[in-house]
DNA sequence: ACGATAAGATACATGAATGTAGCTAAAACA
DNA sequence: TGTTTTAGCTACATTCATGTATCTTATCGT
């Protein structure tokens, strides 16, 4: 007989239904998400997911901080570049996720609800501790090799600036040799780090 | 009598129904876009618009397009810092923008077609001749104030990347101070030019 | 084994948007 | 002036999502 028989419950029954919703924002976008995709996509009934979630942002919301934290940078020895790389990738491979998608359409909506983008920076962003690259370079200011006081919060957002808006521009992902440009080019020399011909 | 007894057409039709396509769009998001609503807000029939336009999609993209190309930045003589500052000042400008919110949202979605971007970039923004720091850093290079090879396409995006991703952020206006920490923290030191302690 | 809890399924009324069709009459052109 | 074009209006069948109500029964705790 068939696991259609088999009734979910408790976590795993919300596990389902969080890929499911993440899932469904990722195909059609945060703004078409609806109930009734989200239970078709999940395989449960409706009324289900109303007695949890008022509407589909709620549940959205749930299933995106529900979402294990995504991974750190952990920053090696003495490479700067090549952690600043690493953690850029990082951040690519999360912006192309299911999640992470979902995130920049939430954030770029014009019809966005100022207490969702809270909800969102609370549940989800606040949890982790900073940003892919600001863990690399304060790493490396804490041991010397970078002026502290370069370090400002414009200088600390310069790589996820430039990913983000690529990611944007082009939909694809940026390769290493982009993300080698953007810390050549834009991270190193605004954190006062004398450029390395090859 | 009122002038419910006028009729429009042509040229003026055109500009109404444009208008309420990017004002909708704006208020509700484009994923959300209806037919139903932009007929309502231009006070026409919705058959009016199905023999124009097959979708949403379709019509606020040639509202983008009709829409009068953004304002450029016109460098002047001998203020690279100052030119820098102002040509962002209109991109924040135009982001704030029906249009500027609607294109945001369309580049962030991520159910987004290929060829409605494809479209946009031919539409609207390859009119424009280059971005609003571009204009202006490719105006100090050719008076030889900047390093030409300095201005890769990289250089060239940070100021642009930094205050898109800023807006998407706040959902506010950057101000003044961040923009020119913009300049002076990251699209300065990466274009080579010596930072000026005041 | 039993009782409480909650998932699953079905039904229903409601509202919104769709896409099409057909008609009337205003505006533009000859 | 008469003709063509096309905006404006109404109507309709369809589809989809909503929110609620009701009933059955699998699963869990004791």
């Amino acid at each position: 007989m068939p696991e259609s028989r088999t009734r979910r419950r408790g976590q795993d029954l919300l596990d389902a239904v969080y890929a499911a919703a993440l899932d469904e924002a990722a195909a059609s976008g945060p703004g078409r998400l609806t109930m009734d995709a989200i239970a078709k996509r999940a395989a449960t009934a409706r009324t289900t997911l109303y007695r949890r979630w008022s509407d589909p942002l709620d549940l959205l919301l749930d299933a995106l901080a529900a979402h294990h934290p995504v991974e750190q940078p952990t920053p090696g020895a003495d490479d700067l570049r090549g952690d600043l790389i690493a953690s850029l990738r990082l951040m690519v491979d999360w912006g192309f996720s299911p999640a992470g998608r979902a995130v920049m359409a939430l954030l770029a909506d014009p019809a966005r609800d100022p207490a969702v983008v809270t909800a969102l920076f609370e549940r989800v962003f606040d949890r982790r501790g900073g940003t892919f690259t600001q863990t690399v370079l304060r790493h490396y200011a804490d041991r010397g090799a970078i002026d502290p006081a370069r370090l400002t919060p414009v200088v600390l957002d310069i790589g996820e600036a430039m990913v983000a808006k690529r990611i944007m521009d082009t939909g694809t992902d940026p390769g290493d040799d982009y993300l080698a440009a953007v810390v050549d080019q834009a991270i190193l020399p605004a954190a006062g780090v004398p450029h390395r011909d090859t």
